[in-house]
DNA sequence: TCAAGTATACTTGTATACAAGTATTATAAT
DNA sequence: ATTATAATACTTGTATACAAGTATACTTGA
């Protein structure tokens, strides 16, 4: 039933998982994108059928897209609950909480590797936009993020991570790749954001880093412009995949 | 295999649920309490004999645990994490975090009805307390700040409680079962401190909060008399269990 | 005795089968 | 025409079957 062949979420970010996985990866882009719409009701047998698998890899996905609060399990049916602005707004209050916990931890130990680190990834970061290449780009922003906040070695805040990460993943992947086109001057000022980032880690300053990353986060949500990126111009990071 | 037909986790609380979560919250109260010990391998053929079903609820039951990160699922078997005095810390972490977020919320807006409902709680734990019913004191206290949590309506907070919840209720539980009969006394302060977070939500007292919500933890923790509820202690509530 | 290679007995991941329950639709009676 | 009832088609939850891969143990050779 699914005429459209072409996947949204990079098929080469999946090498490992399982189909699970796959298929979560997927309805995860296509009900944050809006191409599957809120209110809608998935079965397990159409999704089996659609995706060419059985239902064993089907219903896993579906647990998981629960557990992300993008769908509602029902005894018929998993209704899609989809992305608000609410949501977004709340992702970044988790992001910055857990952020700046992790920051009172990085104050008290050395972080000379991870600055070191966050280099690196902030210049792949600049080939990325180099090339144009959003979904790129994307990763590294996501691995940024998470690797500062794996530096400390928390399981129970990796645990909030790993938990918001795919949702927030998926999001900024549809966002770079509407903005890549479009807005391509962005880039410029979240560089910027992370480089003064990566100052703040440098030099343990508070102040910086909240700031960094309160710009971050309005950079990411579009408030410096618009104040949401709205389901619409998400839905053009689809047509952009290939 | 199971020769113990006993189940740690109280059954009464798995009315509605499937299988698989039943099979999880048992696993979940016997890897914490140490009777499934750390480093342990378990394998889906095994589980599912010893629980008498199939391997269906017992992968889903493994895949709620390897969330919890409780276990870590490998090639061959699902290792067993445990429960360290690591863990427990930041699991109070993470409720310092967001129980803190949460009360700046609170502060906002009018909390009579929140009041209102903690207080029965309050009392439905005092009248468990009176009747020795750890368990359903260990119901009413985690209810309590999950009634706290769910007032500001905020889905990722939400979603951080629900994946820390299942851990913290087993902790707790354990850890009351023992307690009710060697440390009776303990409860009175465990009100007390209830009390204190009451009042500060009424006056929305931002300090007494915090000292509440850490003597709390303290308490919980067992740091005002032990450093910490080793897992033979905790192994103490396994026998408690009719 | 030991090493290399092979057979065997597990393991998980996915597909399929079955069972119990729910919504819908069709049918029949008034 | 409408309402009650019954048949049907579809839903999830669980059990089982199969396939691909891995570790263990055994056999065979020196």
């Amino acid at each position: 039933m699914n005429e459209n062949n072409e996947f949204l979420y990079p098929q080469k970010w999946l090498s490992k998982s399982s189909t699970g996985d796959r298929v979560a990866s997927e309805l995860r882009m296509q009900i944050i994108s809006g191409k599957i719409e809120s209110g809608a009701t998935l079965t397990e047998n159409k999704l089996a059928a659609d995706f060419g698998v059985s239902r064993s890899p089907i219903r896993e996905a579906l647990k998981i897209l629960a557990a992300e609060n993008l769908i509602r399990l029902e005894r018929m049916g998993a209704v899609v609950i989809g992305l608000t602005e609410k949501d977004v707004e709340e992702i970044y209050d988790v992001r910055l909480l857990i952020e700046s916990f992790v920051f009172e931890r990085l104050i008290k130990i050395d972080t000379k590797n991870l600055v070191t680190e966050l280099s690196k990834i902030l210049e792949m970061m600049k080939i990325a936009i180099k090339y144009m290449d959003a979904d790129e780009f994307s990763l590294q922003d996501v691995l940024f993020h998470e690797t500062i906040i794996r530096t400390i070695d928390h399981s129970y805040i990796k645990m909030i991570w790993d938990n918001t990460k795919p949702v927030m993943e998926a999001f900024i992947l549809l966002s770079m790749r509407t903005r890549i086109n479009e807005k391509y001057e962005d880039f410029e000022r979240i560089l910027e954001n992370h480089e003064l980032y990566i100052e703040a880690i440098k030099t343990k300053n508070r102040e910086l880093m909240i700031k960094s990353l309160h710009q971050n986060f309005d950079d990411v949500q579009g408030k410096v412009d618009d104040l949401w990126i709205s389901q619409q111009t998400l839905s053009k990071g689809v047509e952009k995949n290939e």
